[in-house]
DNA sequence: CCCACTAGTTTCCATTCTGGAACTATAGCA
DNA sequence: TGCTATAGTTCCAGAATGGAAACTAGTGGG
């Protein structure tokens, strides 16, 4: 009996514990870079190196890594223009973009709980 | 859902990228099990060798170090029974309730995103 | 010819995370 | 006395993750 329940308490409680959505956003979420670089794709397309200093300098191998797994998930797509010195994009696609809606939960969750870590 | 960005996509764009709300987020949801974890307790109090088995049977060793985490980041209380054989409750604090609306995010986004890998 | 530039790739290494097996504590019970 | 049960703990091994440094490609400029 908790005080009425809003409906998505009770979709949570009721979906089925393994398998579940919950386990398939994670399967996208994951790592240490992965969240934040969709986080910095929400406001548009950006270069690799762009990306790179936006994110506080991964390892050239790490951005890399990550970014050729969000590609093939379909969250990302990658655009890569013949000139010299190349020019790489990445840019959300419509799937990537509507992770906004996670973010968002996780923006509000992280702003109204500061940790009080040791 | 186009139709003129939506609040809270302004609010992602506008945040500021480092140590953010979402940075915030993810310390607390950090590893591979953590946020099942929760998942599994927002029904209401659960022991720890319910709480295993519902998860798949990780190694008592992860979740052991998993629930300590999250004890000290106020996430969720343990309570012991002193009773033999041992009884211990574990119970989402109102901090740990509070990230229902993370999960309900992550368990929609799923649900509507079957992932198409390799 | 050599250098600079971007966006990588490759190799190697260190750290972190996770799992497995064995061991502990306690009390009731046969 | 030995056995059972739960919830650990400790130690060790292997996997996953991330980082540093060196190297590549192709062209414009000196």
């Amino acid at each position: 009996m908790e005080t009425s329940g809003p409906d998505h308490a009770t979709r949570l409680i009721d979906a089925p514990a393994r398998g579940c959505g919950i386990e398939r956003t994670l399967q996208v979420l994951d790592g240490k870079w992965t969240t934040l670089i969709i986080r910095e794709l929400l406001p548009g397309p950006k270069r690799f190196g762009e990306l790179r200093t936006a994110l506080g300098t991964p390892s050239a191998k790490t951005l890399t890594d990550r970014l050729r797994i969000l590609e093939r998930q379909n969250i990302l797509t990658r655009t890569v223009h013949a000139e010299v010195p190349p020019r790489v994009v990445y840019q959300l696609t419509d799937q990537g973009q509507s992770l906004s809606s996670v973010l968002y939960a996780m923006l509000s969750w992280g702003e109204q709980h500061p940790l009080i870590e040791d």
